[in-house]
DNA sequence: AAGGAGGCCAACCGCAGAGTC
DNA sequence: AGACTCTGCGGTTGGCCTCCT
């Protein structure tokens, strides 16, 4: 799979990755860590890549202890259940999801999950019937496994959340929980 | 078996926000 | 205070894969 290879204008390499860059950019970031991704094309020899690509490369495939493949039923019910709450910020979103990447997370939306809550008369913006009934019954079928929940719509969803994470879900609502840069 | 359609996923682009000068 | 730089995020695209007809 992947992008054609190109370069552009300031002779960066575009497109797919070779294992032989994966190689370098590891080597790199296991030497000097994951500070100033504008200075690895010059630092590291022969990664002909820009910080931009660096960074995604490693936070969406290199990254130590990335989960890769299907996501379980469990999974799916626990992305409906965030994006219900945090809309479509996947960055947030991953954080409460093990391993997970926000680009998978949103690859698996846009490909699979709006189209199923879609199918079930779910719309997937506002998570709330297309009909527009008064009452809400959702129901998520996956891979042979299935939960409903019922409730009215002005019902936060966080309450169906799993425990421990409801509080922080409110809180991530409401503002109050806010993603900081993290200092080199 | 072949061709088309849709699914899946890696990667790019543009924008917004935070930090620095 | 404003301009500039850098990073992170979300949306979108491109191309291979798989399934269906």
């Amino acid at each position: 799979m992947g992008r054609k290879t190109w370069f552009d204008d300031d002779g960066m390499k575009k497109g797919e990755w070779t294992a032989e860059e994966d190689e370098k950019l590891i080597a790199y970031i296991n030497e000097h860590g994951m500070c100033d991704w504008r200075s690895i094309p010059k630092r590291a020899v022969g990664l002909r890549r820009c910080g931009k690509s660096c960074r995604l490369r490693w936070l969406n495939y290199l990254r130590p202890g990335i989960k890769r493949g299907k996501f379980t039923p469990q999974e799916e019910e626990k992305i409906i259940k965030l994006h219900a709450v945090l809309g479509n910020r996947w960055a947030s979103i991953a954080k409460h999801m093990e391993n997970r990447t926000d680009n998978d997370i949103k690859n698996h939306w846009n490909s699979c999950l709006k189209k199923k809550l879609s199918r079930n008369g779910i719309d997937p913006m506002t998570h709330e019937p297309i009909n527009n009934n008064l009452t809400v019954t959702t129901t998520y079928v996956e891979c042979g496994s299935s939960s409903t929940t019922t409730g009215p719509t002005t019902e936060s969803h966080c309450s169906s959340a799993p425990s421990g994470s409801a509080c922080l879900l409110n809180k991530l609502a409401a503002g109050s929980v806010k993603s900081l840069r993290r200092p080199c």
